[in-house]
RNA sequence: CGCGGGGUAGAGCAGUUGGUAGCUCGUCGGGCUCAUAACCCGGAGGUCGGAGGUUCGAGUCCUCCCUCCGCUACCA
């Protein structure tokens, strides 16, 4: 560990087809930058790099929905989000954007590279393509009927009604997501890098030699090794992001997979054009790589597979992936307009970015899920940063000017506790350190605001205020301690809350306070003078919250209500009566069912239909019981192919009418019919 | 279905190689009054998701189950 020279940061690359929220911020830019503030404080060689990721599919979708280029969404989101990071504090040494000249130079050459040596694999294959958007088709925006459970508004890739995973091919009736017309096949030629050649040395580089990677990281890495590793395809037929740089391979861009991670590196020799090498060609580096648990697979697998294919790169030291956060209960949604943006929240708590930075350490995802609540937040401003540690600074601070004008008053009379109680700082310190370097920053806070506690408990058990009533020295004394304490606290809070800690520092009229002097006893000299006592943290009123959560509930009901009006799905091509006469619908009754095990949307039924009893299986348990099935009159369309769905043989598919909101209803007939009636 | 990570007081989290269940916030009671009705002390509150098992002894090890989140390769 203490062998490395530098330390090389990156942060996951924000994707720009949004702003930057509390997720994003609680899972990777607070921790990655307390790590980075942290180490440069102790003197440590840091660089840290992030940048936007402005490539792929959804931006090139966003830009038709809006009718603008794709480069006009990421020149917009780029400026947000840039911005934003930087009033919150995040101490990037550089934030570029991956459709940077320089970023499609660095990842067209490592691409180059990679094929002129022969390190991919060639492969043709037939995929969907819109005529009419000129496009071919990921499979998330091919939607189709699902052949298990008859929804008609299945993905490519899986079907959300039954919850099934498909392939595009499966799909009945396939059409364009994005254009709404239907799909033909066209051969196309991929690139693909093989790791499954990688599986030797991945396995001993991460499960062995790197243990101590955080148990959600390593688990998965594991889990992937012992699956068995795939080739995995590394171009894309699109017009939107790095051209791959072969000939004949017009129309085709790197995926965005394989470009992003290489933001990392275009952005260093951005900043760096000479120098950049050291950092990522030097073992004697260090590189962390901080992101979000649903990056894991990327950066310790693909990633450090490209980076070993090209030669001569270094490979992370860790990657400290955290798990999400959710919000007032709910998953973080962009597409919902439920979250938190970061932009937002820098408008309406001006200058109070150390607040959001302290709760979303304080409840970091570092281990599980966290939720993200607003009642939460204001608790832990009040009763924490304002009770405790903007607290006892005031109290010292007032103290200082109240009996002695302001100036650190000499060490007169001190006596064990004053000793005692100083003592305890350089163990904090060094228990901050040990927690930083493990990346735990939940623990290393709790124990900055251990010496804000420390700190109270001194200064009422030795109440000041009585004693100046009558050993001046005494009270000289404890003074003296307590803002010794205090300066310490403004180092040990400066990587978690620099903003607080440059205020603090203003107050006690302190400049140039390093890493080194956290733990020592006298870093205020007797004499030296203090600014007026200036309120750390303001308390955080109802009214303020109660805004905030009106301000969710409202972005709610207005998707809700947006979901609502959404247009009655689009009319279908005209048909004949013939086709319309292949299907056989009747009526049945349900006669017993329940619910298929392991599953949360089939209920298994058992039903009359006057020809027969027969059984099926139906993706309606989220709107009915089996209880309420039973007796039910119901139409089906009974000459539908059986299809065996869990194992069960599923003879025909119930009827039923589906809401915009996505509920579903039982079609029934007016009146109890025979079992049987034919409906046409 | 498979795999990975969770499930410990009202909330958020610790619990190292198995040995009397802890911390912060909240809550209740008391004290103090320098301080942003802030501070200090004390109390209550947990059958450690459930069921078995190993052991003298299990939150900690094993098996099964329930549940939440994620991954499952063209959702970055």
């Amino acid at each position: 560990m203490s062998d490395y020279k530098r330390i090389l940061v990156t942060s996951a690359l924000p994707y720009a087809n949004g702003p930057v929220h509390i997720g994003h911020l609680a899972g990777v830019y607070v921790p990655a930058d307390i790590y980075v503030r942290y180490q440069r404080m102790r003197g440590r060689e840091v660089l840290f790099v992030c940048g936007s990721d402005e490539h792929g599919v959804p931006i090139t979708i966003k830009a038709r929905q809006q009718g603008c280029t794709p480069q006009d969404i990421v020149d917009k989101y780029h400026s947000i989000i840039k911005k934003s990071f930087a009033d919150f504090g995040i101490d990037f040494d550089i934030y570029s954007r991956t459709s940077s000249k320089i970023h499609h130079e660095t990842a067209s050459e490592f691409f180059r590279k990679l094929y002129d040596e022969g390190k991919f694999i060639e492969k043709e294959s037939e995929q969907y393509y819109d005529e009419e958007a000129k496009t071919f088709l990921a499979d998330r925006y091919i939607v189709g009927t699902c052949p298990k459970c008859g929804n008609e508004g299945a993905y490519g890739d899986q079907c959300e009604k039954c919850g099934s995973t498909l392939s595009p091919e499966e799909l009945i009736n396939p059409h364009s997501a994005i254009s709404g017309s239907p799909l033909v096949k066209r051969k196309t030629k991929h690139w693909y890098l093989p790791l499954d050649r990688d599986e030797q040395w991945l396995r001993k580089w991460i499960l062995e030699d790197h243990k101590e990677w955080k148990v959600n990281v390593y688990g998965q890495c594991k889990s992937w090794l012992d699956g068995g590793l795939l080739p995995r395809a590394v171009s894309r037929d699109l017009d939107w992001g790095v051209p791959v740089p072969v000939e004949g391979a017009e129309g085709k861009v790197l995926y965005v997979w394989f470009d992003a991670p290489i933001g990392y590196i275009s952005n260093t020799k951005e900043l760096l054009p000479d120098s950049w090498e050291k950092w990522w060609k030097s073992e004697d580096t260090k590189l962390v790589h901080f992101i979000g648990k649903d990056n894991i697979v990327f950066h310790c697998i693909v990633f450090p597979s490209m980076l070993k294919a090209y030669g001569d790169f270094i490979l992370p030291d860790n990657v400290p992936a955290n798990e999400f956060l959710n919000l007032e209960g709910d998953k973080i949604s962009t597409s919902r307009n439920w979250a938190v943006w970061l932009n937002e929240y820098l408008e309406d708590f001006p200058g109070m970015q150390d607040v959001l930075r302290y709760v979303l350490t304080a409840n970091a995802p570092e281990t599980k899920d966290n939720d993200f609540t607003w009642k939460d937040f204001q608790t832990r401003n009040n009763s924490e940063l304002v009770a405790i540690y903007g607290n006892f600074v005031n109290r010292a601070v007032v103290l200082t000017h109240k009996y002695f004008d302001g100036k650190v008053p000499v060490n007169a009379k001190p006596e064990a506790v004053d000793v005692e109680t100083l003592a305890q700082l350089p163990q904090i310190r060094e228990a901050i350190e040990d927690y930083i370097e493990h990346y735990k920053f939940r623990e290393a806070l709790k124990e900055a605001m251990n010496m804000a506690r420390i700190g109270n408990k001194y200064i009422s058990d030795t109440e000041p205020w009585k004693v100046a009533k009558t050993d001046i020295d005494r009270t000289a004394s404890i003074l003296y301690t307590s803002l010794q304490i205090c300066a310490n606290l403004a180092i040990a809070f400066s990587p978690f809350l620099p903003f607080s800690s440059a205020k603090l520092q203003q107050m006690l009229c302190l400049d140039k306070l390093s890493w080194d002097d956290l733990g020592r006893a006298e870093i205020m000299p007797s004499g030296h003078q203090i600014a007026p006592a200036q309120l750390m943290f303001a308390k955080i009123e109802d009214a303020q919250i109660d805004a905030q959560i009106a301000k969710l509930q409202a972005s709610k009901a207005a998707h809700e209500a947006a979901a609502k009006v959404s247009a009655p799905a689009p009319a279908k091509a005209e048909c004949i009566f013939e086709d319309f006469e292949k299907m056989d619908i009747r009526t049945a009754t349900v006669l017993e069912a329940e619910k298929v095990p392991n599953t949360d949307k089939l209920l298994h039924l058992k039903i009359d239909t006057g020809l027969d009893v027969r059984e099926l299986v139906s993706g309606i348990a989220k709107y009915y019981t089996p209880e309420e099935m039973v007796g039910k009159q119901i139409c089906i369309l009974a000459n539908l192919k059986p299809r065996k769905i869990k194992g069960i043989v599923s003879q025909g598919m119930i009827l039923m009418a589906e809401q915009p909101d996505g509920k579903m209803r039982i079609i029934s007939p007016e009146e109890r019919l025979e079992n049987g009636s034919t409906i046409g």
